[in-house]
RNA sequence: GGGGAGAUACCAAAGCGGUCAACUGGGGCAGACUGUAAAUCUGCUGGCGAAUGCCUUCGUAGGUUCGAAUCCUGCUCUCCCCA
């Protein structure tokens, strides 16, 4: 019996929590989590982690492990796992790794180039040019600097525009030099499940989960997290708009609309990014045994 | 009872004789995406069609006009002011 890492991805509150203790609990293994919100110690209530029981019945990884001081990213994310995984393979053939994030998860999957870290203050170099001459300027640096890559990136993208600039600076080279693509070989096998949900259905799940984490403290947890709300980590639904309203910008009804809103738009997303992968094999969420005779059958 | 304002697509709201299937915002839908991705960005949004296009819309019924969401009249409803 090989080793297999079992995939379970989903939109957001599609119920994968409770579908991965069912599974985790079933088969005995761990659980990865690749949700890029939930790394942070400092968020709790927003993030819809698991819960102490949860926590406390199966052993979970990558739950609330860093700061939001910390810099991360899906790279780190691909090293850390492909760490530990060795480990858990060793006290089970099988690990499942679950989340929201898909660019994490694929690079967990599929791999990540390797590409240097900037320094910060090349970033914000350019984030300054972005404000000063707008994305024209963005654009006409990088047709000299990466003329190969300007003819691929979104130009009406400045986030990616500026990673490209900001790669092209620290390392004198072109940053379309580093993109291989090319997907890394695993010497463990890889099951992908989805769970999906009726949209309107999903959408009612989302309202009232927003509702339940407002009952449950989120707005002074969001509080707390003011000061520290130019962090990047924090630029997360269920803060950011907090934050607003904090700032006297908009009404408090008005930011839990927005929470919900955001929170259904991040969810399409989720969806959209993951109905390109014909890997995933998609479930209904509630259909625990499916998925669970799927698994035994490719063991 | 008298006077005034208004009824526009899912919602809000422009348009006030032709270039209007109708600005814009919201909501919704679809998509892109190799670094803090719960982020960032794009397209569509009356119906049918791959498309030139065709068909049905601007409260309602008529009228004026070559031509109306835009002008006139009746009706229905809403709002405001005076009694």
């Amino acid at each position: 019996m090989k080793k297999l890492l079992i995939v379970l991805a989903g939109p957001t509150c599609v119920g994968k929590t409770d579908v991965s203790i069912s599974i985790a609990g079933h088969f005995g293994c761990e659980i990865i989590s690749a949700d890029s919100r939930q790394f942070y110690r400092e968020m709790k209530t927003g993030t819809a982690v698991p819960s102490e029981g949860q926590l406390a019945e199966i052993k979970h990884h990558f739950i609330r492990f860093i700061s939001i001081n910390q810099y991360y990213s899906a790279s780190l994310f691909e090293h850390d796992v492909l760490k530990i995984l060795p480990g858990l393979f060793r006290k089970k053939n099988l690990a499942l790794m679950t989340g929201g994030s898909g660019l994490y998860m694929n690079a967990v999957c599929s791999g990540i180039d390797d590409i240097p870290d900037v320094d910060p203050v090349i970033r914000a170099k350019y984030l300054k040019k972005n404000k000063e001459e707008g994305i024209a300027g963005l654009r006409i640096a990088l047709k000299m600097l990466d003329p190969e890559h300007y003819d691929r990136v979104d130009l009406k993208n400045p986030k990616r525009i500026i990673r490209a600039l900001e790669i092209c600076e620290s390392t004198g080279r072109p940053y379309s030099s580093f993109l291989t693509k090319q997907k890394q070989e695993r010497d463990f096998r890889i099951l992908k499940i989805g769970l999906e949900m009726p949209r309107e259905e999903l959408y009612e799940r989302i309202n009232a989960r927003v509702d339940t984490m407002i009952e449950n403290g989120l707005e002074s947890e969001a509080h707390d997290l003011f000061v520290s709300r130019h962090l990047n980590a924090l630029n997360s639904v269920g803060y950011r708009e907090f934050f607003d309203y904090f700032e006297g910008k908009i009404t408090r009804d008005k930011a839990v609309e927005l929470i919900k809103r955001n929170t259904r738009r991040y969810a399409k997303r989720q969806m959209t990014w993951w109905a390109r992968d014909r890997e995933i094999k998609w479930f209904g969420a509630d259909e625990i045994a499916g998925i669970i005779s799927y698994i035994e059958m490719n063991l």
